[in-house]
Parts: C-alpha cells; sequence; structure tokens
DNA sequence: ACCGTAACTGATACAAAGACTCGTTAGTGT
DNA sequence: ACACTAACGAGTCTTTGTATCAGTTACGGT
C-alpha cells in the first residue's frame, strides 16, 4: 500500500534527523516515531500511548518532546482549549481545523505576519511569535453537507 | 483611590449583567467577581483560588464557568501552552501579550478576519472561527530595555 | 415577614494530562 | 567486546478541572 511506503520513509527520515541530533535509535522509540508518521490527522499523546501497548507512558511523553523540539511534530490547539500533537513538515505555519471530520491542513500563502507587524506597531509593540489556529469546514465536508444557510 | 473604585464599579456592573441572566448575587460569587475585577493582567484559575481562601475550588472553577459564558471573562493562551483567563469587556478579540511583563492589551483595528477568510476560501475551506494570540515586547518594555539588536 | 424551592456552596472524590524518580536495560563509539 | 550513558518502564506526584452530594441560601410569591 501506497500510503504505507510513505510513512515508513517518513518515519525513516525522522530518525534520521534525531540521529544527526545526538538522540539513539531506540526499539520503543522507533515505535512511536512509526506511530505518528502514520497519523492521518491530529492526535492526542493519550492516543498514541493507548495505541502502543507495551510502551511506557513517560517513553510516550519524552518521545513527543524531542519530536517537538525537533520541529517534527507541532501542537494544535483544538476550539475547546484542547491541545493535540500534529505532523509538521515545514517550520512555522498555521493550520486550517476541520470541526466535522478532525481533518488539518496547513494554511499556507497566508501574510498574517505582516498585517499582525502594522498593527501591533501602531500599539507600540513588538512581536516575537504568534499563534493562529483557524477552526471551520473543509471542502469534502462542505460538499457533502451543502450550507444550511 | 482610583483604580480601586473602578474595580469596584466593574464588579458591580459584572454583578448586574449576571443578574439579568438569572444567576444569583451569593457571597463566595461576589467574591469572586471582585476578584476578577481587581486583575491587571492574565490570571489562573488556581491563583484566583489561592487568593480567596475560603472559597471552594469548585466554586472558583464554576464562577470562572460562568463568567467565560457570560463574555465577562475570556481565555488566554501562553505561549508555552498554559490556559489562562481574563477580563474581556469586548466581544471577539485578540490579544497582544507581553512575554516580559505579562502585561496583555487587545489587538484593534485588526482585520484578520477578512485575511483569512480570502485565504481559506482558496483551500474550499469555510472558517467558522479562529484563535490568535500575539506574543512579543510591550511598548514600556521595550522603552526599559532597548532592542538588543 | 415568612416560606418553598431551586440555585448555590464546599468537601471530597475522581479524572486527564503530563512531569518526576529511580533502578534497570540497551545503543553506540572506541 | 566493553564501558558509558541515554533511554526505558513502573510507579508516584502535580496540576487543572469535573462530578457528586448533603447542607445552605437567595429570592419570588404570598
Amino acid at each position: 500500500m501506497a500510503t504505507r511506503r510513505r510513512s515508513s520513509q517518513l518515519a525513516e527520515q525522522i530518525l534520521e534527523t534525531l540521529g544527526e541530533r545526538g538522540y539513539r535509535s531506540t526499539v520503543p522509540r522507533r515505535s512511536v516515531i512509526q506511530a505518528v508518521a502514520g497519523q492521518k490527522r491530529h492526535f492526542t499523546a493519550e492516543g498514541l500511548y493507548r495505541q502502543l501497548p507495551g510502551l511506557g507512558r513517560a517513553t510516550i511523553y519524552r518521545s513527543l518532546k524531542i519530536l517537538i523540539e525537533t520541529g517534527v511534530v507541532c501542537r494544535v490547539l483544538l476550539e475547546d482549549g484542547e491541545l493535540h500533537y500534529q505532523l509538521s513538515h515545514r517550520g512555522h505555519h498555521h493550520h486550517l481545523l476541520c470541526v466535522e471530520c478532525g481533518a488539518s491542513q496547513d494554511l499556507l500563502g497566508c501574510d498574517i505576519e505582516s498585517v499582525l507587524e502594522s498593527t501591533s506597531a501602531r500599539h507600540g509593540f513588538q512581536i516575537t511569535g504568534h499563534w493562529l489556529e483557524v477552526y471551520g469546514k473543509c471542502r469534502s465536508c462542505n460538499e457533502k453537507e451543502p450550507a444550511a444557510v
């Protein structure tokens, strides 16, 4: 199956990145990476833990922490305040989160930064970072169930 | 002291708003509102709890929940993922959070919405909401400690 | 002023998410 | 092959918040 091979390749790649940073390639770590690489949407640490019986909770959280530091995974804030995780290929970016199906896509071609920059300057505020999540309905959910308005 | 009177007035006003919604004016509730109205920056539920000995944790959380529902208080997401609370006079708005002093001001005159709208449309995405927090240094912190670059 | 009742309260237990500790195991460079 | 140390798992602890429940209190109606 193509998807499976793709996620294995990704896992391989992630492992290599960690190797470059001096992290060891251990059996549990590889399981976590494999699982993360196979996620189609955002996931929780607890979900991973349940998906990987035999691994300790601490290992899950430790691995996840490393992956976040490395930039392989990023955090996603759900509308209700819940914190999830998600694969992140790029550097800084934002998410379009579908509230129906839970899918998420990266928001590209968005120059939020410049808008923020200029508006904040008016407040005498010097921006160092920001966090943006966008919620709504993705294309396929829109088509499935056309706008009720 | 002017500040004190202003926060009392605010507390009075909040209480009135709750009254209109059918919420009772109880002693513990008034304490919470008084405390919230006196906060200068974002705060945590646990912080309130510590500030108000004699009140039960459940009461703090319940009151806070009501205040959020009523729109008196809004949630603020810190850069590290911590969730704080903050007075909120307006409806929907965003925050400029100072990472030095913890001050926060509302981001006004920002038409993020329209930028998001048009960008997301390109993805076939129909926006229903979003969450934006901006981090940086506020005017006074900038002046105190001029840019190191 | 009193009463009935529904809202509210605090103590306590519970739950979820995650950090910490520590003795053991296992990658990795030499 | 060995030694050094990162990483492991089990378990405990903390933080943040919710659920339960018996007792209390605000408040509209008389």
